[in-house]
RNA sequence: GCCCGAGUGGCGGAAUGGCAGACGCGACGGAUUCAAAAUCCGUUGUUCGAAAGGGCGUGUGGGUUCAAGUCCCACCUCGGGCACCA
């Protein structure tokens, strides 16, 4: 391992830890990791098994979020969770785990299919292409992944799973009562059995066939729904709700979406919204991305309370019941079903006109809070169900009719938005909670139970008044709750409502009008009814294409209907298939699955990849992801990547993962148990006069200001990118320095989880600290190792304990940027000895190199290599830190007078408290300082500081 | 508007409530060199001072404490998420 192509430039000495050099060496150790299958992590069952390997050994699964194989190759900002992750497996290697790490293509998706439209080449071939670069790039990297795990959600025998748990999705329902999914076999026995009624409670075998497959599929956990959708004209394709953005518009390309009514897969995640939510408090996971998911699920409770009216009860969602005294006017969603019946003859009109114009109005307009408040009244009336006030029913767009019942009661004096249509259309509002005395001091007026002065409504906790009824009363000082307790339990005795949970989470919209995806294992028969394609048939191929384009759209055409490009190939779309009543002829799904479908369940391919029988051996999959002890929730023991996926890939891998535990397929509950969010590497870019992007490797600073070319530029921040000029690639820095220098820089910059600028400038200090470390083991001129069983100053060989102790606890924190300093003070202290004349104590470097190993493990094992090992340095047990050398004899004791540090003070460490004090004041700068002033108190921070308060 | 997260030297960043600025970059000075690069040694928060030494310093203003970058309250700025959600 040790024949390197010498430094070109003859002053140079040969064996200097130059980026030649480095690279010679991180090539050799590539090949070696291979040949040896060095990274094989080994399986207790199943086709990868070697179980005697596995014997003894903890394990740790590790995973990287799934990578998108773009086109433009990998930059700077790509591999830094990549590094993380391998630096972290390799340590936990050494500390004797069985580490599985591997890392796979999420290799369906938009992109490569916008280039194939663009190019008229396959998107397979494109994405092919992408891949092998991507996977150079990373081999250069020296990741320690397990190569024979590495799939494509393209590939053939993975789509094939991922179609089969489509199925398994297909084929199950959701049981409330128990919570989870069953087969959809055992609701049909629940039906013919009588145990569960029909919905028109007929009996299940008065049924027709139809009536029967109606009824069982309106309960699948996926299903048809002809509802409004996403549709994105730019992109050709419906989006699901978590793909729009605030603005309404596509988070791929930024195009606009319209609402519009489609037939589409629709996967029943809502079933799971209680479940999604309850269970986050039982993963390891970064708050803010939990209280993100529990914000999107967005759950509330309440209660539906009905409003009678001529025409029918009116049902309310409200998550304050407790105010119900308080509703004055009730307000429902121009799209609501009771507005036909309920509108008066001399109203009709203003009516349906304003029905029109909120319907004209799209979504986003609507949704825009800094419009006046507009609503018309129907002129009729509802009664409050608590006081039996007949109070009047409005329509206003500001009411939704996808959230709740599309109908509001209005409680103006306790709700913001109620409180600006009352004044706006002078609409009575009654108080139902007293504000206290501060609040009306805030605003500036005399406390009033009339709301007349109030300039706006009051939320929060008060007493309760105007709130009584002959049979209950909330008036007084309670508690909310209590007195939401109290009016729930009385609208349930009376038949006038119950206490409910909604949801803001939709049900997730799974069809995309694209080619590039998994095709639907469904097929329909002659009478459009949907049929699962038998599993013997799986996979179901993509077919050939020529011509990739979906039919041309405007970006702003809301109204034609797509055309899928599978909907083109007759020959595929068109098959006979036996379904258990002979040979028929169907017609395919043409839609295709979105790009989550594979990243829902890829991790758990990594752990069986070449099983041809099952997804996953349910033995293995036990093994790496099985919780690890009684109500764990199981999971992968570590993912890690950027904060973006938080209620995408996070919420559906999880809604997929419980289905399969729900239907026994998987052990575990979650599939991410410990979720860590790594920072973004950013980059500085630079603008000249006009505004144009100029190359940032070629902008000169001078004296805090910049110019490119003699032209002043203005900097600003941000991602690297194409179009700012400002993108570093990995393999200019592996020209430049070597892989391993360049993995120490990017954990060496900060903390993983914080977002940083990118700075090639200071990269070097890095290789300085390499070369360094190198030229202390190595002879620079001749290659021989210098290490010598000498002894070593004890001083040195505390600072080595010390520095193990801080190295270990910090890589397992994840902390690599105060492991790489710890080891460089280290080294820094190791050379002033050697810089003094004295031989490389091989005491201090073994451990040293083993320490360094995880970080830069090219340089780790070609050291370990010279220092005389055979064996390769991966599996070596990282050094133990012996407690004895971890306390030293005499410590240095900060003096603080009145808090600030006046003197030091060396005592042995064994100076009891007092032989302290009187050490301290007996020093000449304390005496000083306290001369003439009362002590009024002396603190003593045992093996700490001292610290006096005078007066 | 609501909810998170973050503000520390010229820069990236360290600091279980206990010596603020570890480590690295940059800058400055020195050694080596014909010279340079590389390497090695040293200085480097700011301010007053010739020096010894002192004052001030972790976004701003208060507070708790013997002691606050760290805890509490209010505010400012930046980044992110959600947004007429009943």
């Amino acid at each position: 391992m040790s024949a390197h192509e010498p430094p070109t430039s003859p002053s140079i000495p040969k064996f200097r830890y130059s980026a030649a050099l480095a690279s010679g060496i991180e090539a050799q150790w590539q090949d070696y990791w291979q040949q040896h299958r060095t990274f094989e992590a080994p399986n207790p069952a199943g086709p990868l098994a070697e179980p005697q390997k596995v014997a003894g050994r903890p394990k740790l699964f590790v995973v990287d979020m799934f990578p998108y194989p773009s086109g433009a190759g990998l930059h700077v900002g790509h591999p830094l969770g990549y590094i993380g992750t391998d630096v972290y497996s390799r340590y936990k290697r050494m500390k004797g785990f069985n580490v599985l790490h591997a890392l796979g293509y999420d290799s369906f998706g938009l992109p490569a299919e916008q280039h194939a439209i663009a190019t008229g080449v396959h998107p397979r071939t494109n994405t092919d292409a992408n891949i092998s670069n991507m996977r150079r790039q990373l081999r250069r990297l020296g990741l320690g992944h397990d190569d024979r795990r590495s799939v494509c959600t393209t590939d053939e025998d993975f789509y094939k799973w991922t179609q089969w748990i489509f199925l398994q999705i297909h084929g199950s329902w959701f049981d409330t009562d128990a919570r989870r999914a069953r087969p959809i076999n055992d609701l049909v026995d629940e039906f013919s059995s009588g145990r569960r009624s029909t919905p028109d409670g007929r009996s299940w075998s008065d049924l027709s066939n139809d009536e029967r497959a109606d009824i069982i599929d309106s309960h699948r956990l996926v299903y048809l729904s002809d509802a409004p959708v996403n549709w994105c004209p730019g992109l050709g394709t419906i989006l699901a709700n978590e793909e729009v953005t605030a603005e309404g518009r596509s988070d791929i390309g930024n195009y606009p979406v319209f609402k519009r009514n489609m037939r589409q897969w629709t996967m029943r995640i809502t079933a799971y919204a209680d479940r999604l939510i309850d269970d986050l408090d039982r993963l390891d996971w970064p708050e803010p991305i939990k209280l993100m998911q529990r914000n999107w699920i967005g759950r509330s409770e309440g209660a539906r309370v009905r409003f009678a009216t001529q025409v029918g009860d009116i049902e309310v969602f409200t998550t304050r019941p407790d105010t119900l005294f308080g509703a004055t006017f009730m307000v429902l969603s121009p799209e609501h079903p009771l507005v036909e019946s309920l509108t008066t003859t001399e109203q009709r009109t203003l009516v349906n006109q304003y029905r029109a114009e909120a319907a004209a109005a799209g979504d986003t307009a609507r949704m825009d809070d800094s419009r006046e408040k507009t609503g018309v009244f129907t002129g009729a009336y509802a009664t409050n169900p608590v006081n039996g006030a007949a109070i009047p029913v409005w329509i206003a767009d500001y009411v939704l009719m996808g959230y709740g019942t599309g109908a509001i009661m209005a409680v103006p004096s306790g709700d913001q938005r109620d409180f600006d249509f009352a004044r706006r259309f002078d609409l009575s509002i009654v108080a139902t909670q007293m504000p206290p005395d501060s609040w009306f001091e805030q605003h500036g007026i005399e406390p009033s139970v009339s709301c007349a002065m109030w300039p706006e409504a009051f939320v929060g906790e008060g007493t309760y008044v105007n709130s009584a009824n002959n049979e209950v009363t909330l008036d007084g000082p309670r508690s909310m709750a209590d007195a939401k307790s109290i009016i729930n339990t009385w609208l349930a005795e009376h038949n006038l409502g119950e206490p409910t949970v909604t949801y803001k989470l939709r049900d997730w919209l799974f069809s995309r009008q694209r080619y590039w995806g998994e095709p639907f294992p469904i097929v329909y028969d002659d009478d459009g009814r949907a049929h699962a394609v038998p599993l013997s048939e799986l996979p179901v191929l993509l077919p050939e294409l020529d011509d990739f384009r979906p039919q041309a759209l405007d970006p702003d055409d809301a109204v034609t209907e797509p055309i899928p490009p599978l909907a083109r190939v007759e020959h595929w779309r068109t098959v006979t298939l036996d379904l258990g009543d002979g040979p028929r002829s169907y017609r395919r799904e043409v839609n295709v699955m979105p790009q989550w479908a594979g990243s829902c369940w890829y991790e758990v391919r990594y752990l069986d990849p070449t099983n041809t029988t099952s997804f996953v051996d349910s033995e293995v999959e036990k093994y790496w992801m099985g919780p690890s002890a009684p109500g764990h929730t199981g999971g992968v023991d570590l993912y890690v990547g950027g904060v973006e996926h938080a209620v995408l890939h996070l919420l559906y891998s999880r809604f997929w993962h419980k289905v399969l535990y729900d239907l026994g397929h998987v052990s575990s509950e979650e599939p991410f148990h410990r979720l860590f969010n790594q920072g973004y590497i950013q980059a500085y870019a630079y603008r000249d006069a006009r505004g144009q992007a100029v190359p940032a490797h070629e902008v000169i600073e001078a004296n805090g200001s910049y110019s490119w070319n003699g032209e002043a530029v203005t900097r600003e921040y941000g991602k690297m990118g194409k179009s700012l000029k400002n993108i570093v690639t990995p393999d200019e820095m592996y020209d430049e320095y070597g892989a391993d220098t360049f993995r120490l820089y990017e954990m060496s910059m900060g903390p993983l989880e914080v977002s940083r600028p990118w700075n090639t400038r200071d990269v070097i200090g890095m290789q300085r600290f390499l070369q360094r470390f190198w030229r202390n083991v190595v002879d620079e001129d001749t290659g021989a190792c210098k290490a010598q069983d000498v002894t070593c100053p004890e001083e040195l060989r505390r600072h080595l304990h010390k520095c193990i102790a801080g190295v270990d606890s910090d890589m397992d924190g994840l902390k690599f940027n105060t492991a790489i300093s710890k080891l460089i003070e280290l080294n820094n202290e190791l050379t002033q000895w050697i810089n003094a004349g004295n031989a490389t104590p091989r005491e201090i470097v073994e451990p040293m190199v083993q320490m360094i190993a995880p970080l830069c493990p090219h340089f780790g094992e070609e050291l370990w290599r010279r220092l005389g090992h055979q064996e390769s340095i991966t599996f070596v047990p990282f050094p133990v830190a012996d407690p004895a050398l971890l306390v030293s004899d005499t410590i240095e004791l900060p003096v603080q007078i009145n808090g600030k540090v006046r003197s030091r003070l060396v005592v042995s460490a064994s100076t009891g408290e007092q032989e302290v004090i009187d050490a301290v004041m007996a020093d000449e700068k304390v005496r000083t300082a306290t001369n003439g002033k009362q002590i009024v108190k002396t603190i003593v921070v045992p093996g700490r500081m001292v610290n006096i308060v005078i007066k």
